[in-house]
DNA sequence: ATCCGGTTAAAGTAGCGTCA
DNA sequence: TGACGCTACTTTAACCGGAT
């Protein structure tokens, strides 16, 4: 039964045949579907017509028995994560059953994400570690999945994340430092916005943002602390060096501000240096105010503390 | 309803260079 | 020399829209 080893265009078509008790799809050669025929002899095809299989009598009845269920999970399943239906898709069952796995452990997956080799041979171990690599359309599935842009380099010293809630028709880019907002990427379909993860020194990724994406507003939303804002420079040098000016997320004040020396923080101010090394030609005034209050006060506004259609709102970019 | 032709996506294949 | 990887070309079939 598990071996049967139906891709989904047989699937569809065997469905199809099940609903219209005919179909035009080209599935004959597959040895399930030729036993259907030739043994089984629940299906044949059309008098005159060499390209149209119909349904025989019992044919519901089987189907109903061995195919329904399996049909309707996976169709459940892909319509869910908005994946192509058309029968061009090339994947079989055990490949749909590792996009449900996939999806089902998403998070996990994501945190324990490597090279494109060692996820293909973990979760398409039958397949082998190259399965993935020779078949960019079910890899292109798993980004979707994932909602990742691709998996880091061989290197692993050179992990890349790249995790992105994609927009097809996005307003604005918004890149952020931290992955809370893209935990959240139901607020950014729902308000057409496009997310891109650059923390840590994730920063070579902004490459790949395509060139008609340039077009659009892109700004840069962050903790607002030294190593938030020196990333900012970094960026808004290499948007510069593309004739492309971006901005920062401006908090409306310093009310939701901590001390710098809160849980898990170690991004420390540079009290001995103008503007803690900062570059303040990058900044606006009331960028600067903003920052020379923290750095007086010793204080940093976390990313997570804003709320990023409010800030989008407040800084005049989006109306809600 | 069937056929047809253009477009698109994916898989298979063959040719070529690299490296041990 | 053989294993491997890269790439471009070919093949196949689905899809779509228009014609018969």
């Amino acid at each position: 039964m598990k071996h049967r080893n139906l891709k989904w265009p047989h699937l569809k078509a065997l469905h199809e045949l099940y609903e219209n008790e005919s179909t035009n799809a080209r599935i004959l050669e597959h040895p399930f579907v030729k036993n259907l025929k030739e043994d089984k002899r629940l299906i044949a095809l059309k008098p005159g017509i060499t390209r149209t299989l119909v349904a025989k009598p019992g044919y519901r009845a089987y189907y109903e028995q061995h195919l329904h269920n399996s049909y309707l999970r996976y169709y459940q399943f892909l319509t869910q994560h908005h994946l192509d239906l058309s029968a061009r898709q090339q994947f079989d069952e055990f490949d749909l059953d590792a996009f449900i796995f996939i999806a089902d452990n998403k998070e996990e997956l994501r945190e324990r994400l490597s090279t494109i080799r060692h996820f293909s041979s973990l979760v398409f171990r039958e397949k082998g570690s190259k399965f993935l690599e020779k078949h960019p359309g079910i890899c292109k599935i798993i980004y979707q999945l994932l909602e990742v842009q691709g998996f880091p380099d061989q290197d692993p010293k050179n992990n890349q994340w790249r995790f992105v809630v994609d927009h097809p028709n996005p307003r604005i880019i918004v890149l952020c430092e931290n992955l809370a907002n893209l935990k959240r990427p139901w607020i950014a379909r729902e308000h057409q916005l496009e997310l891109w993860y650059v923390g840590g020194n994730n920063t070579t990724i902004l490459e790949q943002i395509g060139a008609d994406k340039l077009t659009l507003s892109i700004v840069y939303c962050c903790d607002w602390d030294l190593a938030g804002l020196r990333i900012y420079c970094r960026i808004k040098q290499i948007f510069s060096s593309k004739g492309k000016s971006i901005s920062i997320l401006l908090p409306p004040d310093v009310g939701d501000a901590i001390p710098i020396s809160s849980q898990d923080h170690n991004s420390l101010w540079l009290p001995e240096l103008p503007l803690s090394g900062l570059d303040a030609d990058v900044f606006t005034a009331s960028e600067l105010s903003l920052i020379t209050q923290l750095i007086a006060r010793n204080k940093w506004i976390e990313e997570e503390s804003q709320d990023l259609l409010s800030l989008l709102q407040k800084n005049g970019l989006i109306t809600i």
